[in-house]
DNA sequence: TTAGTAATCGCAAACGTTTGCAAAAGCTTA
DNA sequence: TAAGCTTTTGCAAACGTTTGCGATTACTAA
């Protein structure tokens, strides 16, 4: 596991290391991108029985707050990855597909600067997701007609 | 009710117009800006005791899909308001307070062209909605300190 | 190493939302 | 107006997610 960091990190906080804390964040931290809550309570399932989907949607949503992950709203199920470490992310979902491509901060810099200036709101820029239509679905769609 | 053309729309459509449909339709109406499900379903119910939850939302999704009626996710419940005639607009949700501000459109034209031009990722920007910190709730935070 | 305390767990029940199904109702045609 | 076809309804059960609770566990300090 070489998340050593990542632990360290947690204890600092006061964070209960639990066996439990510990299968959840190496299902996340295993999958590529991101995982359905499914996905991380089937492998953590598996190397202790006894594990409940509570006590994932429970520590999911500790990591969460503490950083250490980050939540992605795909259509309308959860998915958790571990936060980029060199800057964060967005996301741009495929309501056709259910894919998610990851989106570099800088698009949104814009934006936000805008929705401050002109109305002092405060955009959650660290989980932002647009949904759309990508170019593979588009170009479905095209054929289709 | 003043929503004669949005029932000669939906007829056209050849959406039957059951008692049901029109008095969720009317419940939205009525309301100021977005209602959650609960309080139209509460309303519909006040008028027509054997209305049911699964209805109302088999409808709003109905209505949604014609465009009558537009979705707003605030917080994690679902909240409809009946579609801006003279152009659409878009959302602010405060996830201190749960306020929603209108935003004009023209402040995501630019973002969507980016996407789309760096992309070819077609934004939903019928239903777009940013969480974030609203001025007030900015104040009261720094109050705290 | 053990005892004490606070946090965490597993379970069960609840939440808001969606779905399957048989009965009822809306629209069409004759 | 009545018959027939299709859609919609109400109910009940299921979904994914959250919460309350008593039992268990991780950490702290002696």
């Amino acid at each position: 596991m070489k998340h050593q960091h990542i632990l360290e990190e947690l204890r600092g906080k006061g964070v209960r290391l639990t066996p439990q804390r510990l299968l959840i964040l190496n299902a996340v931290a295993q999958g590529e991108g991101h995982l359905g809550v499914d996905e991380v309570f089937r492998q953590a399932k598996e190397a202790y029985p006894y594990m409940d989907i509570a006590t994932v949607y429970r520590t999911l949503h500790l990591f969460k707050k503490m950083g250490v992950v980050t939540e992605v709203a795909i259509g309308d199920r959860l998915h958790f990855e571990i936060t980029d470490p060199d800057g964060r992310h967005h996301h741009m979902v495929c309501r056709e597909c259910g894919g998610a491509y990851n989106l570099a901060p800088d698009y949104l810099v814009e934006f936000r600067e805008t929705l401050m200036r002109e109305f002092a709101f405060e955009p959650d820029l660290d989980n932002f997701t647009v949904t759309g239509i990508c170019s593979v679905c588009q170009s479905k769609d095209k054929a289709k007609v």
